[in-house]
DNA sequence: AATGAATGAGACTTCATTCAT
DNA sequence: TATGAATGAAGTCTCATTCAT
């Protein structure tokens, strides 16, 4: 994003390989985890040969570490961005927007097998990426105590919760026909990521007790 | 359950035999993922020569509905025997327990990854566990409702928002040095599954607002 | 054939068991062919165990020298046993009889592809019962030249030819469907056994010049 | 044989390797049978590795299926381009051509065997080579019955019986040491296809009888 | 003598990676 | 730089044979 743009044409050019291949490889990689991705799947959804994709990752590994790094980028830029001013709003703009999309859903799932196994995906998604995300969340509910909008809790504890609950969520929505399909709304209209984060929102901030 | 233990001696080492090989696998496909799992790593795991996993199971993604509905049967097994008393508890409860070990967080990423490409998996994890656990909590919260111990909240929403918690933390769990190294708490006790089960509960029941 | 009867009543029964288990090995290798027939699918046709079909044949190639030496043993027979007189019906009963059933037809090809591959059954197969109907075949001929009811072909060279014309036929029924549909009696009456042996018989005999 | 031959030198390569791969399987189908034929053993035989044989070839069956429309191919063009004028020289050039070399003669056992357990195989070398050949040989027949050269047998079985004998012959002379060693020549020469072919045609036409 | 679970060699096939064109 | 055929290691699975019961 800040890098300065590549200055010849051949740099742009091979930047714009680079895009498109990331881009075959996170629709790949989305669809059937790491090991049943084959090269030749990803060769072909970017429409480059698979000698191609060598000339610009040395490994398969190197692929899902490039993607990886795009998403996470993505996924801190958005906490960043928010321009929500009321805990009310970020919790439900939180959960509203985060995994919308089923690619990223799936991705994140993915990250976080393969973080096990990959030390760049450990540092890029989860040490830089996620823990980025959490630090954030919890600089902004302290941010909200101080000024005496939410009850002295521990700000890290809430941060925590609040991304678990969203993760769960990301991981639920994959599962919407098993595990969502007994609920619905009292208006009858059909659930939406807005309402959901409306909704959810208001069970974090005033609690289930009565 | 209600199924008679098996007579005959022989009957006794097969079952041996299959429970045996299940909890090998259990532990490589944790440890791996399905994939990188291979049945030459299984079976050295069980003690058994490779042809002899296949005389228990007719495939390697029979390994892992196997693996799965072991677990399922626990989980649902958890949920159905809790004494808890009070919606309090068994929050703090739930979270608690659930995920207690590295074994079963890492199973319950892989059943999710998997429940994608293999229809039993689905059917027995995500179907029938997750399904029924979100269920038996909706249960739970419309009690507490019905008693006048919590607020007329959507229970079903209230159980997907408890359960997805759980899923997410399950999740960062994984990650603690990552995720988890920055939170201390006050008493400067370490963080264990109970403490952290009451705060989340606490939490959770007194929302985060003044 | 001519062995004397085992004396004892556990001889009895092991030959017993023995033939039942050709008997089974017959037919599963008739219809799977040599490699592709199992020990378990032989065992489970004899109603034994694998283990059982150890004890009287030391490994799954004896099993086929076995069902090889009870089929040359029955194809000799039969012709020594003809009572044809004049050399007419003895090609009629001849093409009529042999391969008369679908599993000698199989067995046969399969015999024929196996005895390049093992001593045994091309000893009792190709060598013994062959080579011996081919040879009465070759006395019944000369005995008829001499007698004047033949013009004195080469008797050698008639005998491989009717020879070679019953075994070509044996493999052209196990393809009625492709290479016998076309063919149409005058009378309308379906293509029955007796009735080609008859024609057959004739175009030899006479010849297909005016 | 309409295809225009192959542009780019790589698809002439391509072409050159399918051709490489089909003639090494073969070799290595006639000698050991589809089974026991091992794609290992095809791979050092065509000089190429196993993974290149299925860049060409699905499937090992796949192999066995190439190879079958190749020799259908073969049998095929050599009735249709026989230029023999009388039924003699034909009979006689039939029995002398077909199944010359011993790989052909297997290979035609062989594919009857797999024609069984593979359409293709069936459809390629039995359907359309085997019944062609067939039909072809009725045609002529019936050709020379009605310029009077043949007396007015059924076409049908007479090409049938014909062909019968040829594949009957290319059975046996597979078992030459067992079945032709006894067999000798008047005039003490060696025996040869041509010479049998004549032999033969010569009992056919004129028949065994007086 | 009968059983059938255990074994392990070896088969087919896939696929990340290389390299000549 | 792009291509895609070639490679071969490695994976899953089968099955003849053994052997403790």
């Amino acid at each position: 994003m800040l890098d300065t743009p590549p200055a010849t044409r051949r740099e742009r050019r091979a930047e714009a390989r680079r895009t498109q291949i990331l881009s075959a490889a996170a629709t790949v990689f989305s669809r059937k985890g790491y090991e049943r991705a084959t090269t030749r799947e990803i060769a072909a959804a970017a429409d480059v040969s698979e000698g191609t994709l060598y000339n610009y990752f040395a490994t398969k590994r190197d692929l899902l570490v490039g993607v990886a790094q795009n998403y996470a980028d993505e996924v801190t830029g958005a906490i960043t961005e928010s321009t929500a001013e009321d805990i009310d709003t970020l919790v439900a703009q939180l959960i509203a927007n985060r995994f919308r999309h089923r690619q990223e859903r799936r991705l994140f799932m993915l990250f976080l097998q393969e973080a096990h196994l990959n030390r760049d995906v450990y540092q890029f998604y989860v040490q830089e990426a996620l823990a980025r995300i959490i630090s954030d969340t919890e600089k902004l509910i302290q941010t909200a105590i101080d000024n005496g909008k939410m009850r002295p809790v521990d700000p890290g504890l809430a941060a925590r919760t609040i991304s678990a609950t969203i993760m769960g969520f990301s991981v639920m929505f994959e599962f919407s026909d098993a595990l969502w399909d007994g609920l619905k709304r009292k208006d009858g209209q059909p659930i939406t990521a807005d309402w959901l984060g409306g909704q959810v929102a208001d069970l974090f901030l005033h609690g289930l007790e009565k």
